[in-house]
DNA sequence: ATGGCCTAGTTGCTAGGA
């Protein structure tokens, strides 16, 4: 089974582009995030004609995430429990987060062995700046998921998106760049740290030492490889003892009209393991 | 080889991104 993960930056500008991928590298479920659309604007057809059942929430031209799968798609949520609401006057609860169950039903394995995967396909606020109400929503919204991932980490479960946090100094070109900047600072991590403390582990780094997932548009950042790991993969035990590999696709950001972040590949076995 | 922001919308500017 191949999942993925890609912020596309609009699926209806890219819609071409993410099923030619997906048709090119077999993939079989493709978590989406920053579609940019309503649910009614999202193009259901273009994905079911290429075989893909379709889960996707959003309410305006911000954010938006999406699970497509081709293996089956069940118990769809739109939130996850407790996720925290943004804004002046009327807080709403922002499509950031969209948890389905791929593959077969069982998550435990069905007569032949195989088991499903619950996946979520996550986008963490951005922040914007230290300090800023933003901010706060940003650590408020990845603590608010970590205590709910806590619950399912009893499952097999995939937390994957963009994360807008660089773990590590080396996932971003240049430390000093970012002195006093958001996504790199402690408590953004220490969030981070809070999710891999409720049962996760953060499976594509081994595979791909040194590798970006984001490459800003401005100032010929992707040449130059001024580049950022934001876009991670969270796997419970039972997920984790699948992955068989884990890589970028970082063909994904040349030339003109890509996203500017890259799908993440996460291969995994089929069934559960012994 | 990748090349000097991009996307969406009560659109000709503003909001948001990172």
């Amino acid at each position: 089974m191949r999942i993925a993960t890609w912020n596309v930056n609009s699926i209806r500008t890219r819609a071409d582009r993410v099923l030619a991928w997906l048709d090119r590298t077999d993939t079989d479920v493709l978590a989406i995030q920053e579609t940019k659309c309503r649910d009614d604007q999202f193009p259901h057809l273009l994905f079911e004609a290429a075989g893909y059942e379709v889960a996707h929430t959003g309410i305006n031209q911000w954010n938006g995430v999406a699970i497509v799968s081709r293996m089956g798609i069940h118990d769809v949520e739109t939130a996850f429990p407790s996720q925290p609401a943004f804004g002046r006057g009327e807080p709403v609860v922002e499509p950031r987060a969209l948890g389905a169950t791929v593959g077969p039903a069982a998550l435990g394995g069905d007569a032949s062995g195989n088991a499903g995967v619950r996946v979520w396909s996550v986008y963490a606020p951005n922040g914007r700046a230290l300090g800023d109400p933003h901010y706060d929503y940003k650590l408020a919204w990845l603590g608010a998921l970590a205590e709910a991932a806590r619950g399912w980490a009893g499952e097999p479960t995939l937390l994957l998106g963009d994360w807008n946090v660089a773990p590590l100094d080396e996932d971003v070109w240049d430390i000093e760049v970012f002195a006093g900047a958001t996504h790199v600072s402690e408590p953004e991590r220490a969030a981070l740290a809070q999710v891999e403390a409720a049962g996760y582990e953060e499976v594509s780094r081994r595979f791909t030492p040194g590798e970006y997932t984001y490459w800003d548009y401005q100032q010929l950042a992707f040449p130059r490889n001024n580049g950022m790991r934001i876009d991670l993969a969270f796997a419970s035990p039972a997920a984790a003892e699948r992955v068989r590999r884990v890589w970028i696709d970082r063909d994904e950001r040349k030339g003109k009209g890509t996203s500017d972040h890259v799908p993440v590949v996460i291969d995994l076995e089929p069934a559960a393991r012994g």
